[in-house]
DNA sequence: AAGCCGGGGTA
DNA sequence: TACCCAGGCTT
C-alpha cells in the first residue's frame, strides 16, 4: 500500500472512531475539563486502576487540591490520606512533586510541550500522550493497555504486547493515526472503544465502528489477540502481627520510607516465607518481636519454648487477613499475648513504633489489609479521618 | 529486560 | 484460582 493510501486509511480509522465516540462516550468527570492539571490527576489515578474505582477519589482529591498551587503546598501526609486505598502510592508522591515542579520551574503555568510534560515526576510515555492530546489537543499518541489491545487486534499482531519492540510498532501506528485526527477526541475514543467494545473477554465486534477494517475480526482471530507473556508466580509470605492494646491505646509502627507501602502504618510485625511458618514458629517470632520492642522485659514474657519443652501458647490469634499484591501475597495473622501485661515504659528507643489512642488511628495512613483488620477487631473505620 | 509497586472486579 | 486494569520507576 502506498503512502497516500496508508494515510487515508488511518484518517478513516480515526474519523470512524471519533464519530462513534461522539455518539457513545460515557459521561466521566474528567471529560468535563481540559485543564491539564485535572487531566494529569485523572490520568495518574487511572494508571492500572479501573474507572469506577477512580471516580470517587478524583472528586475528593480535586475538592481538597483544586489546583497546582494547593497540591504543591500540601503536606505529603494529607495527600497520602486522600490517596489511601487507591494503591501504587508512589503515584501520589510523584503527583505532588509534579505540582511542585510546575510551580517552581514554570511559574505555575502547566508546560505544554512533550519534553517538559514527560520530564514531570510520575509521567511516562502514556501519560505524556494523554495530557498532550486531551488537555492540549496535540497529536501525541497515548498507548495504554486498551490501545495495545485494540491496535494489536486491528493489525492482527500475535506477538506478545509485553515485548517493547511490539509495543513500539503499535505506538508508531497509533502516532500516525493521531496525526490524522482530532487528538483530543481520538485518544479518548480509542480507549473508550477498548473499555466498552474491544474488551479483553467477549468483545462486542458486531457493534464495533472499525469492524470492516479490523484484521483480527476479518480473519476470526479476535479471541487469541492480544498475546501476553506469562507472569512469574507471586511470592507467598506470612506476616505475624502483634496486637498490643493498653488503656485505650494500640501499639502501631510506621513502615520504612521506601519500597512496599512506604511510610504507611501497620501493626508491629515480622514477615516470613510461608513454607517456614508452622504454628510454633509464629509464636516464637511473636515473642522475639515483642522482646525487641520491649527490651529488658524478657523475664515477664512466658517463653514459648523453655528448657526444651513447648509451653502452652503465649499468644492467641485474634484475626487473620489475606492480601494479594501484584507480585506477592500476604497472610496476616494477628497475635495477642495471653495472660501477661505489657509495660509500656520499657519500649526501646530505636524501634519505629508507638502507642496511639484508638480514637486517633484514623489520622494515620493505613494499607487496605490493616483497614480490614482494625475493622474486624475494633469495629472502627480508619480509612477516613474523623 | 526484568522486577517492583496496590487494590479491586470478574469469569 | 487467574486475569486484567487509562503505567512508571529502578536496576
Amino acid at each position: 500500500m502506498n503512502l497516500r493510501k496508508t494515510s487515508e486509511r488511518l484518517a478513516v480509522f480515526a474519523h470512524n472512531l471519533e464519530v462513534w465516540y461522539g455518539q457513545n462516550k460515557r459521561a466521566l468527570p474528567w471529560r468535563e475539563t481540559t485543564d491539564p492539571y485535572r487531566i494529569l490527576v485523572s490520568e495518574t489515578m487511572l494508571q492500572q486502576t479501573r474507572v469506577e474505582t477512580v471516580i470517587p477519589y478524583y472528586h475528593r482529591f480535586l475538592e481538597r487540591f483544586p489546583d497546582v498551587q494547593s497540591l504543591a503546598s500540601a503536606a505529603e501526609e494529607d495527600v497520602m490520606k486522600i490517596w489511601q486505598g487507591l494503591g501504587y502510592y508512589s503515584r501520589a508522591r510523584n503527583l505532588k512533586r509534579a505540582a511542585a515542579a510546575v510551580l517552581a520551574d514554570y511559574q505555575g503555568v502547566f508546560p505544554n510541550t512533550v519534553e517538559d510534560v514527560r520530564a514531570l515526576p510520575g509521567v511516562g510515555p502514556y501519560t505524556t500522550g494523554a495530557v498532550m492530546s486531551i488537555a492540549f489537543n496535540q497529536p501525541v499518541a497515548a498507548v495504554d493497555g486498551n490501545v495495545l489491545r485494540v491496535v494489536s487486534r486491528y493489525l492482527g499482531i500475535e506477538d506478545p504486547i509485553d515485548d517493547p519492540a511490539v509495543k513500539r510498532v503499535i505506538s508508531e501506528h497509533t502516532q500516525r493515526a493521531v496525526e490524522q485526527s482530532t487528538p483530543r477526541l481520538f485518544t479518548q475514543a480509542l480507549m473508550e472503544l477498548g473499555a466498552m467494545v474491544c474488551t479483553p473477554r467477549k468483545p462486542q465486534c458486531l457493534t464495533c465502528p472499525i469492524q470492516d477494517d479490523c484484521t483480527a475480526f476479518q480473519e476470526a482471530r479476535v479471541a487469541r489477540i492480544p498475546v501476553k507473556r506469562p507472569k512469574p508466580q507471586r511470592k507467598r509470605l506470612t506476616v505475624v502481627a502483634l496486637w498490643i492494646e493498653q488503656d485505650g491505646q494500640l501499639l502501631v509502627e510506621q513502615r520504612q520510607g521506601e519500597g512496599l507501602l512506604a511510610n504507611m502504618w501497620q501493626l508491629p510485625s515480622v514477615e516470613l516465607e510461608v513454607d517456614n511458618a508452622p504454628e510454633l514458629s509464629l509464636q516464637l517470632l511473636a515473642e522475639t518481636r515483642l522482646q525487641h520492642l520491649f527490651p529488658g522485659y524478657t523475664d515477664d514474657v512466658p517463653t514459648v519454648v523453655r528448657e526444651g519443652t513447648v509451653q502452652p501458647q503465649a499468644f492467641a490469634e485474634i484475626a487473620t487477613a489475606k492480601h494479594v499484591f501484584t507480585h506477592l501475597e500476604w497472610m496476616v495473622r494477628v497475635l495477642r499475648p495471653i495472660g501477661f501485661p505489657v509495660k509500656t515504659e520499657t519500649m526501646g528507643r530505636t524501634v519505629n513504633a508507638r502507642f496511639v489512642p484508638i480514637s486517633d488511628l484514623p489520622r494515620l495512613v493505613w494499607p487496605k489489609v490493616y483497614v480490614k483488620i482494625l475493622h474486624d477487631v475494633l469495629r472502627i473505620d480508619v480509612a477516613s479521618p474523623t
